[in-house]
DNA sequence: CTGAAAGCGCTTACAG
DNA sequence: CTGAAAGCGCTTACAG
């Protein structure tokens, strides 16, 4: 492999100047530099990245932390991944993809063996282990999800308070009164996921503040599971004319558990998911929903994780957390209810 | 940060006895070892990455190339992409994800810097335009996927043509004699997707050999296109009484088709797919299945891969190509048709 | 059993 | 505008 000696030798230059006239960093004469350049190409020279990353203190590598739970629909962890990975590839960065089930201890070897510039983590928890490892590292890091303490961290996620808000006035103000909304599991919120009674709280109490009757339930994650809840939640509250889905398995399934009892959306009920567009084509559901722009949020994410990273103003702006504003992606699955 | 000359002082010996008391790699005193080892977790010590592969010409990372095509399915690519990722971290790697749309030279870019120990590619045309890439570089490469020319690379893949011939002479025994197999959608082919043909062929010829007809077609792999299309199908193909799918968005879709005919499998229909078991369950599909063991093809892959890199012996041995023999999971959709 | 030194391949002050 | 040299933090022959 060649090396930027060779590069050199074969330039007739120093080494040192080699490495100018590619990075650019002092002036070098043209000819000095075209001289060089062909050497390069001729040469089919890579600067060795172990190297530069020694002398430079930078890897250009984003660790990106995953974490694929049996409980969590795995094709919508993959919407932020790739949100992520794409802008970081167009910002010059690689991905080193973490999904160890020990995630303070992977953080920590991937950190502090400075194999990458900056962290952005998923799966947040309300009190997740592996913030107090980030906070300690010497690298910047970003979140896509809310935990309870932000600080020394950016932080994206959905605004969910207002989502689920946002869904409650929408069916009320078409004029429904009784509403069921379907959450996550219940032990993804043992688990620390606080974005699912942060959402149902608010549509609690924005239902209170409507007069509108709210059933709030949790429902399974997996698919045989999720389609009995269903339709067993439809038996129990016939009156009911409004389903608010906090929960991607329960999206998926409602189509088949409404055309098993001959009915469908929005003729018989008023449908709002929430979920991203990408999940609602691969499922092809004929319901309006809050989007939940993983790719959106990935990006984000990895913008500031990279203004962090490469500018000492940069690296001293406090710390931002931002939630991105619920949008309703309109499918025609809301209507005033029958009367 | 700590480094190893701060191991040395604290401990009181020298750079080197430092990194061979970590190392293991001549004998130390007792007494000398647990200096060190008690100065590494004073402070907290990690090796330097970076300093570490230039030093060893040894990353313990691993390159994964995997590219999400709209029209392939991306829950699909994810179970190879764990299957890599969780072998990977239990042998010791990292795993450098790599998504570029331009694959070939991403790949160089990867393996000249020296980012990686050594590739897994995913995604594998018939004829790649990664592979000249792969063989020219220093690094061993493991494909997931079979191409036209499996020289200087370990190829690990799904016996696609003893499918085909699974699934055919699983029906003709129960007595069908006349079968509808859906394949992916015909641009998947023209990309190089190789699997596709494959299958259809060897099922083609297996029908013929035992003088059942096989009407082999292409679908959609979207899903509200691809409901249409199965049911368009059904009505050409009246006298069918199988329907073999190498197609998941088709997997997906059938049961609805079915039940909005009022028919079911395998009462009407005996029906045998071609997917994951995680796939199935994600999808609650109520059908015989030949697994295609995105884990296992993942795992073997990494495996080989390390084997190469670990060991002067393995990496000289031949290549292998190995493709797995397919297993039929039951789930009851088949029987004989009805008289 | 241990240490002093060279070297991996870069970048970047320092000098001219 | 260019070069000689130091240094990033490791590992590993070489010497004792």
């Amino acid at each position: 492999m060649a090396t930027i000696a060779d590069v050199a030798r074969l330039a007739g230059v120093s080494r040192s100047t080699a490495s100018y006239a590619l990075s650019g960093k002092r002036s070098i004469s043209d000819e000095v530099r075209d001289r060089v350049r062909a050497a390069v190409s001729e040469l089919g020279y890579t600067p060795n990245a172990g190297a530069r990353a020694l002398a430079t203190s930078q890897t250009r590598v984003i660790g990106l932390f995953a974490q694929f739970l049996p409980d969590e629909f795995a094709p919508a962890m993959l919407q932020y991944m790739l949100g992520v990975s794409d802008t970081a590839r167009e910002l010059g960065y690689d991905i080193l993809m973490v999904t160890d089930s020990d995630g303070p201890a992977a953080l920590r070897r991937i950190t502090d063996s400075r194999m990458v510039d900056g962290v952005v983590l998923l799966n947040i928890a309300e009190e997740d282990d592996r913030l107090p490892v980030l906070r300690a590292a010497k690298q910047p890091g970003a979140l896509v999800g809310l935990p309870a303490d932000c600080t020394g961290l950016d932080v994206f996620d959905l605004d969910f308070p207002e989502a689920g808000r946002l869904m409650v006035s929408h069916l009320a103000e078409l004029g429904h009164r009784e509403l069921v909304l379907v959450s996550q599991p219940r032990h993804v919120v043992e688990r620390g996921g606080a974005y699912v009674w942060r959402l149902r709280n608010a549509a609690q109490e924005e239902a209170e503040r409507r007069g509108v009757t709210l059933h709030a339930v949790h429902g399974s994650s997996s698919q045989p599971a999720i389609g009995q809840e269903l339709s067993d939640l439809l038996d129990a509250h016939p009156g009911a004319t409004g389903l608010l889905l906090n929960n991607e398995a329960a999206a998926a399934a409602l189509p088949s558990v409404l055309h098993a009892r001959g009915l469908n959306s929005p003729e018989h009920y008023s449908v709002i998911g929430r979920y991203s567009d990408e999940f609602g084509r691969t499922f092809s559901l004929p319901f309006s929903f809050i989007e939940s722009a993983p790719d959106r949020l990935g990006s984000m994410a990895v913008r500031q994780l990279v203004r962090r990273i490469e500018s000492p103003a940069g690296a001293e702006e406090p710390h931002v957390t931002r939630l991105i504003t619920p949008e309703l992606g309109d499918r025609g699955s809301t209507r005033p209810p029958r009367p």
